[in-house]
DNA sequence: CACGCGTGGGT
DNA sequence: TACCCAAGCGT
């Protein structure tokens, strides 16, 4: 049998496809707008693209709205103490960007008059900008001519050009298609016209070929197999870890927590006392690793998923007198603990043993 | 280059 | 249900 001749993909086909089809989102302006060469404020636009890491849309503008709202400027983020951005940041996860965050913030203000570089490499030296996020800003706020990719674009190149390599070993060649595609005109709207038609129409599952301005170019729906693409290395199987994690409260209504160090796991986040976590070894866990003596009471077991491993948690609970101490960490009041940078994990153990604290 | 690093939504 | 995975970065 005969393949249909497929024409070269083409930006322009794919621009004016963004220009009807294109997502409206918080942090953007519209593409009319952009071509009348209003650039939306690259503060929104770095922010967005940092809570976008990993990290879905529909999760991000809560967050989004929240941080400008607080913190209008890149200036009053870097004025901001790190620990109430923090506390913003909780429930989003991957924490390191939140550190980050804060760390670019302090050198846009302190080694570049409050103004964000304007180039792909200026963009790329600030902490937590990397090759993605450097080209999305230049692109994006810069109007340079800056190719993106990110799993979108990753997705939509490996199957425009039926790439069978499998991931992370294909990313030169699918840069290579990338920065051939990118037009020196609107290259941030050509960057959020790739994303956006990998978050709608060339998805994962069941992509929708027949809306597809690249459907007559697209070598992996002439094999009619879209959905093969990319092709990954197999998963390994997450291991599994055990703990136990001690929530006190005292008279005073107050619930003693601590602060994780900076680095690693939460790092930097608010916890409360908790075992360390190590691979699991059947069997309960025991109150021998509570932060002090006090009629600690089991209150059944929380599950979380992390990335890399399941984390089964051991709550256990007590109440103490209102002058208890400790050695480290603080009493903080349960009614404020929506205040607190507590990880999503944790706030699941508070919960188990005390099941009204986030009321 | 491989790994550590969170969470919630979609299927 | 049990996966899959989403606008990645740092080491």
């Amino acid at each position: 049998m005969t393949l249909k001749q497929l024409t070269l993909p083409s930006a322009a086909v794919l621009l004016a496809w963004y220009d009807r089809h294109h997502r409206d989102l918080p942090w953007r302006v519209s593409p009319s707008m952009a071509a009348r060469g209003i650039l939306p404020d690259p503060y929104h636009i770095w922010l967005s693209e940092v809570m976008l890491q990993q990290t879905t849309v529909a999760a991000v503008k809560a967050y989004f709205a929240k941080f400008v709202s607080r913190w209008p400027t890149v200036g009053d983020l870097a004025a901001a103490p790190v620990d109430d951005v923090m506390a913003a940041w909780a429930g989003l996860g991957y924490y390191a960007r939140a550190r980050n965050l804060k760390k670019c913030a302090d050198a846009v203000a302190s080694e570049h008059g409050g103004r964000f570089p304007d180039t792909e490499e200026g963009l790329r030296a600030l902490p937590g900008i990397g090759d993605y996020t450097s080209a999305a800003v230049a692109a994006i706020a810069f109007d340079r001519q800056a190719a993106v990719m990110d799993g979108n674009v990753e997705r939509v190149i490996s199957r425009l050009y039926a790439i069978s390599t499998p991931l992370p070993a294909a990313k030169p060649l699918m840069k290579q298609k990338v920065v051939a595609l990118t037009p020196p005109v609107r290259p941030g709207d050509f960057a959020q016209a790739m994303m956006d038609l990998g978050a709608t129409i060339c998805t994962p599952k069941r992509p929708a070929c027949a809306l597809c301005p690249f459907n007559g170019s697209c070598e992996a729906l002439q094999l009619h197999d879209p959905e093969h693409f990319p092709v990954k290395a197999a998963k390994k199987t997450k291991p599994v870890r055990q703990g136990a994690a001690f929530v006190a409260v005292n008279d005073a209504g107050k619930i003693l927590l601590r602060r994780r160090i900076d680095s690693g796991l939460l790092g930097g986040m608010t916890e409360v006392p908790t075992t360390a976590w190590t691979a699991r070894i059947d069997g309960d866990m025991t109150v021998d690793a509570a932060p002090f003596a006090a009629n600690w009471q089991a209150c059944g077991t929380v599950v979380h998923v992390f990335t890399h491993f399941e984390l089964r948690l051991s709550i256990f609970r007590a109440s103490v007198g209102a002058r208890s101490k400790s050695n480290d960490g603080w009493w903080e009041p349960v009614t404020n603990l929506d205040a607190q940078a507590l990880p999503t994990v944790m706030k699941k153990a508070i919960a188990q043993a005390i099941p009204r604290a986030f009321d």
